[in-house]
DNA sequence: TCCCACATGTAAGATGTTACATGATTTA
DNA sequence: TAAATCATGTAACATCTTACATGTGGGA
């Protein structure tokens, strides 16, 4: 029992910490609207086999809800021993490294190979992409009050916006 | 032939064209030095897949150098097919976002488990960790002429230090 | 009625890591 | 002479993605 995990499924974990009872779907929702802007946000298959695996471990446990006649549906709350483990992981892992995978800084460096053209295209359309998600980062801001979470969340578009 | 590979291949053909006749090794350290800032430097052992795949899709020749009693090296150079399909990448490939992890602000969001000490401790960890690697991203820098490249290079690591 | 959002999973496959195995050359 | 660096790979394994399969409920 508490062997160490992927970092991914400690997000999850935490994820469930502070949204209870939360289905896989809801997790993945959650996971898109927070942890894709300073973690990688997971497939939905993904979810479901962490899931499954906190669960063999008694990290979470699961409800199953099944009206007669209606949806199956399957609810996740951390256990005491996933919240003992989640904050073992905080203490004990190192602070890695951020991991940055950035294609259009890569195929700059190598824009000496095709016309700028090409490279201005191809900046032209990052640029707009960006915009697009300045706005859902907004809405995602504003539907938290917070500060401090904010802060860490804005800052990385922040700075990739800079980068115009 | 020509099918579309992921990125990091894409990326190795790329050192390949402007350090040409590596060996796996020295690809390596290029990629160490570089390609880690704005892209995940592949572990030794991938340089070696990867370059076995390039070479089965001749994108890339080995040459076996085998000197009589010496150490055996081989040396790898991007072929015109290469350079037609990484310049075709370059071309055609969507303008991707950044994907991001960064476990310190993924548990700084955790925060709120732990005492803030633990949380400052960890900090001081990272910041620490940041300066040595400032200091070795100043090396590459020296290690540069042409300015454009490390404007580009040098950006994501200042903005981290930002973060402190 | 048709489509979209909700909901849950399995299977196959790609990508990438660590551990293992081996050996030559250089430097302290 | 011992350790570090150079050099090349294989095998096992973990992670994660895409494609597939299945079905309910609500709204246009």
């Amino acid at each position: 029992m508490s062997q160490d995990l992927p970092t991914t499924s400690y997000a999850l974990l935490g994820l469930l910490d502070f949204g209870d009872g939360l289905t896989g779907y809801e997790l993945k929702q959650r996971a898109d609207a927070t942890l894709r802007f300073y973690w990688v946000s997971p497939a939905m298959s993904q979810v479901y086999t962490e899931l499954s695996r906190l669960s063999r471990l008694g990290l979470v446990t699961a409800s199953d809800d099944e009206p007669p006649g209606g949806r199956r549906t399957r609810r996740y709350r951390i256990t005491a021993q996933g919240r003992r483990d989640l904050k073992r992981w905080l203490k004990e892992a190192p602070a890695d490294f951020p991991t940055l995978k950035h294609p259009v800084a890569l195929r700059l460096l190598l824009g000496h190979l095709v016309e700028p053209s090409t490279t201005r295209a191809m900046m032209q359309q990052y640029l707009d992409a960006l915009d697009e998600r300045q706005a859902s980062l907004q809405e995602v801001r504003d539907s938290l009050q917070s500060g401090e979470e904010v802060d860490e969340q804005f800052r990385f578009p922040a700075l990739v916006a800079d980068w115009g």
